[in-house]
Formats: structure tokens, sequence, C-alpha cells
DNA sequence: GAACAAATGTTATGACATTACATATCCTTG
DNA sequence: CAAGGATATGTAATGTCATAACATTTGTTC
């Protein structure tokens, strides 16, 4: 398995999985004070291996941060995340047509694709939100 | 047409065009400084208007900002990113297969899209660059 | 237990973006 | 044309996100 986190990596992941939602590296700073942690590269150090080990996922549309929806695949897969601009909430999901597409794409144009981001923002219709 | 761009804007166009790259905003500020530009907020304003114009695409994983290849289509259809990561230049694509496939998962889970982004890093395969 | 790799701690700084407020320009419409 | 509204601008200050550089500690391997 993958449980062999350090401490800084373990209390990162456990911040962004009670958080069931994206948080900023500095948010999750914020939230580890008492733990600790006093500066931001404590915990950019732990994202970073975080999201190597594919546990956590970078939102670039959000510049923020949120913990893998499926804890034991660490799939490298593509995977597309849709974002509630609402209620913050995320999904995630994956889809071979458009992965083959965008293979596909790449590979007429002589294109090596090293990382694929797909972010869709929106409302996600289940939210009854803050007006 | 879509010629009425204010001083500002038209300057900002002007160096996107002319980069044949992304830019950041503040790239873009220093390049503008002798025509009279001096704080990033004039810079962002205009490149708030031109995004919402479609004459320019904001790339959320480098934030920074690029112009759209298609200058005279203000399409405001999905649209992918190409990034080479090597030589900094930009492919826009569109497929309407996989913009299909996203409207599918869409539907299906009620989520209304508002902005989607596509995005693919790596190596254009086309520069022999700086090593 | 010596030597190397990996993780941590800390300070400072760099890079990207917005808030708040004042002023100016343009464009209607009576 | 004057009044009023909408849009664009100018400026300073601040907020937010991320990394460089360096010192120290911990963990592993032989």
């Amino acid at each position: 398995m993958s449980a062999d986190l350090t401490r800084n990596q373990a209390l990162v992941m456990k911040t962004l999985s009670g958080a069931g939602a994206p948080l900023s590296a500095y948010t999750i700073l914020d939230r580890l004070r008492d733990d600790g942690l006093r500066a931001p590269l404590q915990v950019y150090r732990a994202l970073d291996k975080l999201t190597e080990m594919g546990l956590v996922h970078r939102l670039e549309s959000l510049n923020a941060f949120v913990a893998c929806a499926h804890p034991n695949c660490h799939e490298q897969e593509l995977i597309a995340f849709a974002i509630c601009e609402n209620c913050g909430k995320v999904e995630e999901f994956s889809d071979q047509v458009v992965k083959d597409r965008l293979d596909g794409w790449a590979r007429n144009h002589r294109f090596k694709a090293a990382k694929t981001t797909i972010e869709i923002r929106g409302d996600c219709g289940r939210c009854e939100v803050k007006s």
C-alpha cells in the first residue's frame, strides 16, 4: 500500500480528505498551525509528494488541491474534474473516448503529452446555496 | 467587427498578438511601460474584456494569456490547448467528439457547465531547444 | 557508526491577482 | 446642451499563490 507517508504528508492528506472540497495550500497551512506547521513550503512539499503518489490532485483553474476521490487507485490516467462554483464540491471522472481523442490529436501532431488538465467549471445542480 | 477596442485593450492585444506565445499579465505590463501603463490592473482589465470578446484565452495551467489563434472567430466553443514546455508555443484545437462526451457527462449529472478548460502540457516535437 | 539520501525547518523573496477609491470619457436622452 | 448613467482609466495598497536558498535533522544502508 501507500500508507508510508511522512508526518507532514499525513497531516496534509488528513486535512484534504476531511475537507471534502478543494483547499488552497495556505488554507491547509492555517489548519495545521496547531500541529506545528509554520511555513508554506512545508505544505507545498507535502502536496508535491502526495500529487506524485496520485493521492491528491491539483486543480489548475482554482490554484487549489483536492484529495483524490479514488483513494486506492493511484491511477495516473486522464481525469476530468467538474467543479461547482456554488458549493465548491468537485466531481472526478474519466472518459476513455475523450482520452482516445486527445491521444489521437497528440499522435497526429507529434506532440508528446506529459500532463493533461480537464476542468469543467459550473453549477452542480445539487446544491441549494448562499445567494 | 470587433475592432472597437479601447486604447489599453488595443495595446494589450497588440503585445499578445506579437508575442506568438503566452505572456503573463506582468510581462505584458513590462512591455507596455513605455506606452504609459503603470499598474497591473490596467492590464488585467484589458485582458478581462479581450477574453470576454474571445480574442484572448487564459491558460490556467500557466497563469498566462495568449492571443486567439483564430482572430476572427470569436467562437465560444470548447477549445483545447497543447502547450509545449520546451519552446512555449501553444496550439489551439477543437474536437467535437470531446465536446459531445463532456456535454454528455454534464447532462447526465445535471451539471451546468459554464467554462471548460482543456490543456495538454508536453513537448511539441517541433522545437530543438535550449537544454 | 559513517555516509548518503530524504525530509524538515526557517527566512526571505518572487509571481500572480484584486480591492478600494478617485477621475475621466463617452453616450444617451430629455 | 445639460444631466445622468455606463464604461474606461489611473493609482496605491494589499491579498494570494509559490519558490529559492540555506541550515538541520532523520532514516537507511553498508
